[in-house]
DNA sequence: GTGAAAGCGCTAACAC
DNA sequence: GTGTTAGCGCTTTCAC
C-alpha cells in the first residue's frame, strides 16, 4: 500500500525520506512533535517563525496530519453519519430525487462547517442494530437520519440514550427524538383544498401511507375533505419504485376511474415522482388533467416543472431543511438541547388542478 | 477527560452498563484485551466457550469496537472516499440525476463489501490540493472521483504516486489512471446515426463540451455527421443548472431553429435532463418533435420514460458502473494492477427521433 | 514557547 | 488458547 517501489519517485522531493507522520516531520524541522502539533493545529502559543518553518516544510512535503490518530486521541471524529433507513420500499426509496436532493444540500452544509460526511444505507428488516452499530462505531461524532421510514420507534429508544442525533421527518406530539421536516399534514391540507377548489368531489391519496410523512400527508387531506362534507380520502397504495408504480397506478386507475357514479376526479400523490407517473398513465388512458381529474403532487421536485401538463405540488424547502438539520445537529454535539423544526409547505399551483 | 485518580475503576464496579472498550469488556469476561480482539474479531485462535462469552456478554452491553482505533492500528480504514469534483459548473451538478444515482448504487455496493463511504464535494477552483488532501486524511483507504471534470491533468498527477483510486469518466488512449465509464465516442455517434437515419441533416449538440465526456460525446456525433458527408455538428453550449439551461436553449433554439435555409433539424443532448429541458421549451414554441426536429438524449434516467413524448436516448448502464469502479478499486487495494474498463452505450429507441 | 511523556482504543507479535 | 507487551500517529498536560 505505501510506496509499491522506494525509487519509483526520484523526481519529486520525497526520496525515501517520506515524511510519515508528525514525527518525521519534527525531525526535519529541529523540533519536537509537539510542537508540530500545535503549528498544524493553528494553536496560538507558537512562535511566528517556527510556525512558518513547519507549515512551509509541511506543504513541500504534502504532508497532512493523520485525522484517525488525532480523532482518537481527541475523542472526536470530525464526521458526521447520514443515515437512510429503507425500512418500507427496500428499491428505490435510493435513488429517490427527493432525498438525493437533501443529500447534495447536506454534503454542502456540512462541508461548510468543516465536517466530513459518511453515508450509510441500512435495511432495518435484516439488521435490527443499524443505528446503534453506526453511533458506536466510533467513526462519528454525530448522526442524521433522512426519513424516519418505519423505524419511529426504534429511533425513539435510540434517542434517549444519544444527543448527536437529529432525523428528518414528521413531527409527532411528545416525541423524544429532535425532527426537521415540513408540516406534511399541513401540506396534504393544502393540496386536497386546491383539489376541492379546483373541482374535485372524490379525493384519492396515491402511494403509501405506511411511512409517518406520508400517513400524515394522508391524515391532512383527510381533514380538508371532512371539513367540506366530502366523502373519506381513497389511499391507493403503491410502491415507490418507477416500474412497480407504474403498474400499480394503472391498475388503480382502471378501478377507480372507470367512470361509474362516484368515480375519483381529484388525487393527491404522496411525491412527485408518483405524481409524474400518474400523469404518464392518464394520459395513455386518455384522461384529461385536469378537466376530468385534478392532479396534485407533494415535494416540487425539477420534475413538477417539466411534466405535461405543469405539476400543481406543495413544495418542501429542501435547503432549508438541510440548513436545518446540520445547525441542530451542531448545537446538540455543543450541548445545547434543541426543539424540532417545523417548515412551512407551500402550494406551488401550475397546471394539473 | 483523563482520570488521574487511580481508584475510580475499582470503586465503580460498571454502573449503567458503561462498557466503554475491550477492556472493560475483558474485565467482564475474565479474560485478557488480547482476547477479546481476537473473539470479536472472528479469529479463529479462540476457543469457542469463551468466544461465545465475550460475544453474549458485547451483544448485553451493546458494545463494538471503536473503528479508529482499530483502523489506526491496522493502518486501514474500511472507509472508501467518494469525491464529486464541482469543477466546470459548480451549483446543479451536485443533485445531477446521473451522478446522484450513481452514487446510490456506489453506496449499496460498497456497504455489500463490507466498506463504509466517506463523501465529499469539493470545488477544485477554490482549493487545488482537494484530491491529496483526501487521500492524505488518513481517513481512507481509497478513493473513487465520481467524474473527471476539468480536473483531468491533476487526477494524472496524482495517479502516479497513489493507486489506490478509480475513477469515473471518459477512456482516454494512454492515460495512467484507472477509469471506468461509458465509450462516450461511440454514445455520440449511436445518437448522431439515429438522428441521421430519422431524417436530420443538421445536427446540433446540447450542452458544454469542456468536460472530457461530454467532448467524447460530441466528438462521436461528429464522426457521424462527417461519415455521412453532413455538415459540422452545431455547439450550442449550455450550462448543467435546469435554470440557466433551460434560458440558453430558449436562446439557442431563437437562433438556430427560425426556419431559415439550414435551420437545425436534429438535436442531441449531452444529458438526458438537457433533453427534456429541451423538450419543453420546444413546446413552447410549438415545434413538433420528431417531425420538425429530432431529439436524442444520453443516460436514460427515469425522467427519459416520462417526457412527451418519450425520449430516445443513449442508455448507460449505471449499476454495472458502480460494481465496476468497486470492484476495480478493490482489486488495486489488494494489490493488483488492474486495466480501465470501458461500458459499452445501448441506443435506446423512444418517440423523439 | 517548547520538550517530554502519557495515553486515546485497539491489534499483533511473541511468549508460555 | 490466552496473556503480555509494544506500539499505530496524534494531542495535551506538565515542566522548564
Amino acid at each position: 500500500m505505501s510506496e509499491d517501489t522506494p525509487e519509483a519517485r526520484p523526481d519529486r522531493p520525497m526520496r525515501e525520506g517520506a515524511v510519515r507522520n508528525i514525527t518525521d516531520l519534527a525531525r526535519l524541522a529541529g523540533v519536537s512533535p509537539g510542537t508540530v502539533s500545535r503549528a498544524l493545529a493553528g494553536k496560538s502559543l507558537v512562535n511566528t517563525k517556527t510556525r512558518e518553518k513547519i507549515e512551509s516544510l509541511a506543504r513541500e512535503h504534502g504532508f497532512r496530519p493523520n485525522q484517525m490518530a488525532s480523532g482518537l486521541r481527541r475523542q472526536k471524529t470530525g464526521v458526521i453519519g447520514v443515515v437512510i433507513p429503507l425500512g418500507h420500499d427496500t428499491r428505490q426509496q435510493v435513488s429517490d430525487s427527493f432525498f438525493m436532493t437533501l443529500l447534495g444540500h447536506l454534503a454542502d452544509e456540512l462541508t461548510r462547517k468543516g465536517y466530513d460526511l459518511m453515508l450509510r444505507r441500512v435495511v432495518p428488516g435484516e439488521d435490527s442494530d443499524w443505528l446503534d452499530r453506526f453511533i458506536r462505531s466510533g467513526m462519528i461524532d454525530g448522526v442524521i437520519v433522512i426519513g424516519q421510514s418505519d423505524q419511529f420507534e426504534r429511533i425513539e429508544e435510540v434517542a434517549d440514550g444519544f444527543r448527536a442525533m437529529v432525523v428528518w421527518g414528521n413531527h409527532q406530539q411528545g416525541q423524544h427524538h429532535c425532527v426537521v421536516g415540513t408540516d406534511n399534514r399541513l401540506g396534504g391540507r393544502l393540496a386536497a383544498e386546491r383539489l376541492i377548489a379546483a373541482g374535485a368531489r372524490r379525493i384519492a391519496f396515491l402511494g403509501d401511507t405506511g411511512p409517518m410523512e406520508f400517513a400524515a400527508r394522508f391524515a391532512g387531506a383527510q381533514d380538508a375533505a371532512a371539513r367540506m362534507g366530502l366523502p373519506d380520502v381513497l389511499p391507493l397504495p403503491t410502491h415507490l419504485s418507477p416500474d412497480r408504480a407504474s403498474e400499480e397506478i394503472a391498475q388503480h386507475l382502471a378501478v377507480h376511474l372507470s367512470g361509474h357514479g362516484d368515480a375519483v376526479d381529484g388525487i393527491f400523490a404522496a411525491t412527485d415522482t408518483l405524481a409524474a407517473l400518474c400523469l404518464t398513465e392518464l394520459r395513455a388512458l386518455g384522461i384529461a388533467v385536469p378537466d376530468d381529474v385534478r392532479l396534485v403532487g407533494f415535494d416540487d421536485l425539477p420534475i413538477a416543472r417539466q411534466t405535461v401538463p405543469p405539476l400543481t405540488t406543495v413544495r418542501q424547502d429542501i435547503a432549508a431543511g438541510a440548513r436545518g438539520l446540520v445547525d441542530l445537529l451542531l448545537r446538540r454535539l455543543a450541548g445545547e438541547s434543541t426543539e424540532s423544526l417545523v417548515l412551512p409547505p407551500e402550494l406551488v399551483v401550475r397546471e394539473t388542478a
